[in-house]
DNA sequence: AATGAATGAGATTTCATTCAT
DNA sequence: TATGAATGAAATCTCATTCAT
């Protein structure tokens, strides 16, 4: 059997996970389900998967590689290193990859998440990132000393998230370029920058 | 049966769910253990509840209006009525309530929730009444006027929410004070404000 | 439910699942078709035992249980306090345990058993009392001093249960009586006494 | 593809069967795995045999083979015609044979066998040649002749087989040689002879 | 109202077998 | 012949819900 057919069987039932749990939530999908979807016989949903969270995994790891990479590559194109401008290039690559991609951010980041099985922790995000630059904007006398960088890091994810898929479901609530605008506002190394 | 015994089963109930539901995951529990757990007959249950997602619903709804309780409180005893005392009022109360009730905090708010069963939606915060203090506030030209209220509001709710989640895996992480000092540079009405 | 009714279903499912053990041999049954044919539900086979294996594992330690005592009764009522009057008292409780209970004999000590699963081992007929009678004609100076009386009680257990079954799958083959004279000629406390 | 190359996928499908169902009881492997340990396709373990039943029988049947061959080598070359050294070989070569290859006597003789399939019977070994060994004792009038000689050779085959069984998973219980003169005791040629 | 044994639909998972390459 | 991905029937097991007491 060709390589080809291999990973396509693979990719089938990717996609056909992605459009369940998008659509009837993490928890009202079973693998029947998505082999079937992906027209597939159930055995071969096994023989890809563990089990359906592995498979949710995945999803999550590869929405989350993905939106990483962008947000990297959005940066290290961004006008200047400032601060400000970093931080809109890595908002726009979020809007961008949540406007692009709804369903495997929703699946990825939705409130309705897989409880997290025995052994499948949830997946998150990384605040490093952020936490490091707002560190080194403190150092350099630029952001409000006080503010405690790794609880800010975390909460800008949280704001980030929490307002994307907001937005997912009302998309007409916001242009993409306001919903920037507005979220950039609130991003602690423009808030609370100091000068 | 006298009534006191009555809402002694459905109180018995609530908290063997509470308990159940921060240990294992919403979805890793099942009405039996709920019964169990609370001294009583699997039958019990349903005399109180329709089902797992009732009795669910009905902690998150207290709990929220608990919550919504104690800020208003909070908020009317604030010192003085400027947006950044009232912000911190705010701010307070939640923290406070999710130190003194982590459990309820974390099922109600907490990233693994409950798939919403068909005829049960996810139960949410409202973010009305941030979004008029913001609108107030840019009414009287205090706030960036190209702040988008709502979305600010929205965004802000998911902030505060991701945060206290965060802490309350780890509550070494920050002291009460410090957390309402980060937040409270966070908060829209504070970060976002003019002059 | 009264206890009775409850009693009674775990001994439906008993009674069916020896009948199948005995027709089908171990593999062949499952716990659908028991339930079924106990005239309950599947959800009731697991209420009572956590899987075939347990119930199996039961049936062969109630027949272990049911010949222990058995033979205890029958040497104790035996004529004298002779090796070979116990041994032949021994003999006949578990000829006449056989053939009073050939489905259950076959189904604890028969050659096809059930593969142990991982954390229920094999039910096994203790050598012990054997071993320590031989061990007492020994020090008396009645048993062959050669003897290692822990491997002949040992070859003795292997001794009856091989006979009886092959007995059991052609009863016609030998009259119990004749099968005892048989046996009690073979067993070590006679064929290796000594004087 | 030459014949030596045929031949070795048989042995190495053989070996490998060998290998699992000594070491993880004969229910728990399957054909996957067999061919997967042997380094084969899983297809090729179809073009060999028809399911894994048919090479269990064959590790038997070989197995059986091999024992009654040495069994009758070490008869043959008894230094005497006398019933008990000619047992005393027989038990010899027994035991020899469970020692060099106790995997195969396992999975041959051992308690925990293949459930018998809808077409494949248990393998058994024959008791005819000691049954008829010892009739001839009768008719010399050296043996009891209450003795019932078909049934006192199929418990032979069950004590020397339960007792063999019993060594190899106590290996250091017994010298093969202490081994060998217990069990010829309790040899029905032995211990029923007459004068 | 309270009980808890019983239920069975449905989810999960395994594995012998096939078949296109 | 050899391969191994794919298959789906069948087994295992869970749990929300009912109902007789």
């Amino acid at each position: 059997m060709p390589r080809a057919k291999l990973e396509d069987a693979r990719a089938r039932l990717l996609a056909a996970g992605l459009s369940l749990f998008a659509r009837r939530g993490t928890e009202r999908v079973n693998s029947n389900a998505i082999a079937r979807r992906a027209g597939l016989g159930v055995g071969t949903f096994y023989s890809h998967f563990d089990d359906k969270h592995a498979l949710l995994q995945e999803l999550q790891l590869r929405t989350l590689g993905g939106l990483r990479a962008a947000r990297q590559r959005a940066v290290a194109a961004a006008p200047t290193g400032r601060a400000e401008d970093q931080a809109r290039a890595a908002i726009e690559a979020a809007v961008e990859f949540a406007r692009a991609h709804p369903e495997a951010y929703r699946v990825t980041f939705g409130r309705e998440r897989a409880a997290p099985s025995k052994h499948r922790p949830i997946v998150s995000e990384s605040t490093r990132p952020t936490a490091q630059a707002l560190a080194r904007l403190q150092a350099e006398g630029r952001l409000d000393p006080a503010l405690d960088v790794e609880l800010a890091a975390r909460a800008w994810a949280a704001t980030e998230v929490g307002t994307l898929l907001w937005w997912l479901e009302n998309p007409t609530r916001a242009e993409p370029a306001a919903l920037v605008d507005t979220l950039l506002r609130l991003h602690p190394a423009v808030c609370c920058r100091i000068g």
